[in-house]
DNA sequence: CTCGCTAATGTAACTAGTTACAGAGGTTGC
DNA sequence: GCAACCTCTGTAACTAGTTACATTAGCGAG
């Protein structure tokens, strides 16, 4: 008549499977780890008791011993533009091939949270650590030499960084967008760009503007990283007294943005105004007109910046810096103007 | 004349600190956890000796101890859209409120690959999980059942669920869309969606459509989730012998993939034909015309799915479900239409 | 001067696995 | 018939922390 009694709620552990299966602890383990060794009907005696038991293996009890507990952290700014959201996807597939998971967090493009949140990273044992941009807190700094972490940076290529950086050349990228304006003859140009605090990707793209020759005719607006921004920007420019004959933006989040403005006001692109972005979103490709914008290889930075963590994770050696190549993506948003 | 011998390559343990200083291994935990109780110069011996040692506490030693690794895994379809990102945004940082961190998988839509990476989830140690949707693998369910690990669906509410949802209505959110273009007197309205498969809250938006009695006026055209999907989906629809005088799609990716579509055809929206979305995503509101769609909270159900998670782990007691509200937000894109 | 109390610290046993080594039992070789 | 060897399993010592309990030191009161 008895019921049985309640199962203790704790979970069972390595020991209770063992005594449960009538065997030691290492056969329980052998079972778990390399059941070729272990007798047939051992085997399914440990089993059984394991299915029985609903035994998990404790992934802290595991990582204890082996020092290793499978995941790495990435720190960047947002998910909330698709640039990050492709740049994260890529990486947590190639890291999933390399058995190991990927724990985001975000920034919001401020250097102490993203030094919090590194440490909190490290609190719950990531492996090593991937990062946006070459500027960091000093305790960020400290917190990777303190921990000898492997860590990698990206969005960004400096060879003279003693961090690995594996990203492209902002400034190029930028000079590569500018110029191509410069060749279809157009003559004043505005730049839009989200905010320069505490982002460096952004400050290395306006300085590689400035370093062209054309740089002192350029008129920038700062606004903020998003579509509305973007939009917000092209009122701006349209209230000018005199229009520029091209729009430079430095994302393409923000050129989509401006776009959208440039319409609401009744200005054609590239009829009236040339457009140029920064990233190849794939909303870029199918914008109307498609916008011509310099693509960010950030698929293959996941992917490169996964196999060299990776990599230095196993065999504690820290790679060298890589060098992605940025190439402008003609599309219709900006043509051929007459000058004079 | 003798360098300083190369230090052993391994990492300080907290016995090695208690050495160097000169105390027991209590001392320096305590020194670590609650360092009031310590006299004053043995805790700067200690720290000083932390310092010198370089000494990081080991994240798994600590979890063996308490039982808690402090990280939740969260399995979305991808990255690559903003609605889960925003989403992701919300559980992060309101997650990190409550002192947990945030590990992401993406699933591809794929119930076999979420299964696997649910497992590596749980491998790695994950506290507690988070969810799309209520359809998936028999192996997830056996995973969720045998860890009994707290796990709540998100993007879906029913109250029949075993697990707690905390979402919004999705057959109710797609009523909303096509009622309101029925309500503005459209007739013939083509359905634009993403994929079904593996899927079930754009099959729920679609029983939801079949519910309503103007369902057999429907033609429905399923592409990719992306806004190349939608501008081939549009140029189909313009291609139609007869064009219909509103579209509805069943996301907003889709739904500006779609005005793109139009727009290249030279089709005015919603001059010719009116447009209606779903998500409220902020491309949307700045999109020329600004976008009809059917606000769906999910930055709300990132906090609430966090704080119920949280809570659960905490208190080792499941939540309800939980009913968000979706709500029709009015703007340019869909427009009376006289009948007849 | 010793008792009693508190504050500070130390000892050793825990947590849940892995693994080196030992040992039991069976088979084969010479 | 016994050594040698292999297969399988068990014992106990590790991993790096936390923590219950024991111990010591220091100080004031009686």
């Amino acid at each position: 008549m008895t019921q049985k009694a309640p199962e203790p709620k704790k979970r069972a552990n390595l020991r209770d499977v063992a005594k449960a299966a009538g065997v030691s602890v290492a056969t329980v383990s052998r079972v778990l780890n390399e059941p070729g060794v272990v007798k047939k009907d051992t085997l399914e005696k440990v089993q059984t008791a394991i299915a029985r038991l609903k035994f998990v293996p404790s992934a802290a009890a595991r990582a204890i011993n082996s020092g290793r507990t499978r995941f790495v952290g990435a720190l960047v700014p947002t998910l909330d533009n698709a640039i990050f959201a492709r740049f994260l996807a890529a990486l947590e597939r190639t890291l999933s091939q390399h058995d190991l998971s990927l724990v985001v967090a975000t920034t919001d493009s401020d250097l102490e949270i993203e030094a919090e949140k590194a440490k909190s990273l490290v609190d719950i044992g990531a492996e090593g650590l991937i990062i946006t941009g070459a500027a960091h807190s000093a305790a960020l700094h400290d917190l990777i030499e303190r921990t000898m972490l492997p860590t990698i940076i990206t969005s960004f290529y400096d060879t003279e960084n003693p961090l690995p950086t594996i990203g492209y050349d902002n400034a190029g990228a930028a000079q590569l967008a500018l110029q191509h304006l410069i060749d279809l003859g157009h003559q004043r140009i505005s730049v839009v760009h989200g905010p320069t605090h505490d982002n460096d990707r952004t400050r290395a793209r306006l300085s590689g503007l400035r370093a062209l020759p054309m740089a002192s005719e350029l008129t920038t607006f700062e606004t903020d990283f998003s579509h509305q921004g973007g939009a917000d920007a092209a009122r701006q420019i349209c209230a000018l007294p005199q229009k520029p004959d091209a729009i430079l933006c430095l994302s393409d989040v923000v050129a989509l943005g401006v776009l959208f403005g440039l319409q609401a006001e009744g200005v054609s692109v590239p009829g009236d105004v040339s457009l140029v972005g920064i990233d190849d979103l794939p909303s870029s490709a199918v914008a109307v007109p498609p916008i011509t914008t310099v693509h960010l290889p950030v698929t293959q930075m996941g992917e490169r910046s996964a196999v060299a963590l990776a990599d230095w994770i196993a065999e504690q050696k820290k790679p060298g810096p890589e060098r992605l190549e940025a190439r402008l993506v003609e599309r219709q948003s900006a043509i051929r103007r007459n000058t004079g």
